[in-house]
DNA sequence: CCTACCGATCGGTAGG
DNA sequence: CCTACCGATCGGTAGG
């Protein structure tokens, strides 16, 4: 985890916030800096760019769903125990990072070369984790389903969009939603 | 359905697709004329404003959902076949209107109001026929689930994501995806 | 459908 | 962290 200073990590935190609710490019930084509490000139004192700040926000955030899953799997767990605990761990990051997993989930394509390609191979690396795992109960014959790039896309289309409607204060802890989640989504592949 | 020109219908189609690429704040109205083949100056004989482009499309998509799920249904349906009919009837539009489809659900909030508003009373309208879907069916004791508005949801991210991968001239039709899609969707509540 | 153009705003820099 | 400012680009209009 890269450690940045207070002020910086305040200018992304707010730049986050701003980047999902108006979109990056609708996201001036003059907004910015006006929500930050400073003139814009100024930000460049702690940035190097308006892209800078895209940058760190999507690379957190897809470092911290591969730290989630390799913490929470164990190698020896079987394949529906593996699944329920990768769901959980990528719904802790989403629930722990919203508005962090919606620019992530959609803003990522305003990154320039070379990190636009470097993003999008962590995307499939990470992809491919959860391939394995939907393999890895198929052979168990636990696992049911026609196609595997399918149901993975299936899969993380319910684990995805829950940025755009959870309230962490609302009637459901992350416990509580991961565990309801879970439950839909191993019902479907068994 | 409302009847456009053949040149205004050729601006909204290239329009449709570079938003999606490219985002609404990110595509200038000079992108949309460069591609189209004219002057931006020239656009304006044919539109309005530039958010006269995105409010037919998402409107229009809003329309294709509701006219879809309409066509689909039958009263006298038992639940599990009304909730696979009303997933095919979904599935098909989103396949039918891949980039649209994108537009569709994150370039909305580039309206300005009224549209807005608008906007958001008919996503929540579509919603809540899916919510009356689901309900009849734990009524007749055939779906269960723990939380409603969780299934719900569960259910529009994975319809809704499909925009975002599906290959229209790849391994599948429409009528293979929507199968498998509507098989894990409703095994998972069953 | 074009040329010519408007005021506003953009990301970013110079220099302190 | 600020004032002052840059060239580029934005959505849109006038007038033909």
């Amino acid at each position: 985890m890269e450690i940045l200073t207070e002020k910086k990590a305040r200018i992304t935190d707010i730049a986050t916030r701003l980047f999902r609710e108006k979109g990056y490019a609708a996201t001036s930084m003059r907004d910015l800096a006006q929500a930050v509490g400073i003139e814009a000139a100024s930000l460049y004192s702690h940035v190097k760019s308006k892209e800078e700040i895209l940058s760190r926000i999507c690379f957190s955030l897809a470092d911290a769903f591969f730290e989630a899953q390799h913490h929470a799997l164990q190698p020896d767990d079987a394949a529906p125990a593996a699944l329920r605990k990768a769901v959980e761990a990528h719904v802790g990051v989403v629930a722990a990072h919203l508005s962090a997993s919606g620019v992530f989930l959609h803003e990522w394509r305003h990154l320039s070369e070379p990190s636009l390609s470097r993003f999008r191979e962590l995307r499939q690396q990470y992809e491919n984790h959860w391939l394995m795992l939907l393999r890895r109960g198929k052979e168990e014959g636990v696992f049911h389903y026609e196609d595997e790039a399918i149901a993975v896309r299936h899969i993380l289309s319910a684990l995805n969009w829950i940025y755009d409607w959870y309230k962490p204060n609302g009637r459901y802890s992350v416990e509580q939603l991961s565990a309801h989640i879970s439950k839909l989504i191993i019902q479907g592949i068994q």
